[in-house]
DNA sequence: ACTTATTTTACTGTTTTCGGTAAAATTGCT
DNA sequence: AGCAATTTTACCGAAAACAGTAAAATAAGT
């Protein structure tokens, strides 16, 4: 379940990150030199097979121009630091 | 020069995770809990002494109830789709 | 069809994340 | 000061991300 909804996200962040590419005119290879990763690795990331590090993502996302955080949130994310002060909503009870 | 400054950007992302995590009132065994990653491995992440997988962040951000992108974003970064067609700026000259 | 460019995949070896545990260091409280 | 809670750090072993290379698969062009 969990594996599955990770395998997922990947994937996102891959097929975001291969969109972002040829909207660059990049191949493989020289978005993989601009960002210092191997385009084996990089082709398993822009197919969702591979994880990969978040100083991986950030140079990524430099190679591409874009903030890192456009690789990750869906196009549409908004939401932000709501009104602070409501601390609620965590269920510890299972734990400790 | 690029040590450092993944360094930084680590520190930085480690930073906002404990300030949410003090702002939800969790300690390190709460937080590692809920998202699934080690305590200990948790403080070296807030420190910025760990690199970690981009599934961790977002195990991390929904521990934290945040778009991940809030993780590894300045908080006023805004910059989005700008108009395509404007394939411009890439020196490959010096490769291949 | 052939040829070329691009991508995918498989493999090996190195580095690094991660869980788990436990011990030091730090912080907070009385 | 002491004592408890929290955090940091150091170790170990396992799993996975990397680089590098090369071969297979796919796409594109002539």
């Amino acid at each position: 379940m969990t594996q599955d909804r990770e395998q997922s996200q990947l994937a996102e962040v891959g097929g975001r990150i291969r969109k972002l590419r040829d909207a660059r005119g990049l191949n493989l290879h020289e978005l993989a030199r601009l960002c210092g990763i191997s385009a084996s690795a990089l082709s398993l990331i822009e197919t969702g097979k591979r994880d990969l590090r978040v100083t991986s993502l950030y140079r990524i996302a430099v190679a591409l121009r874009v903030a890192a955080g456009e690789l990750v949130d869906a196009p549409d994310q908004s939401d932000s630091g709501g009104s602070p002060g409501e601390s609620s909503g965590y269920d510890l009870r299972a734990y400790k």
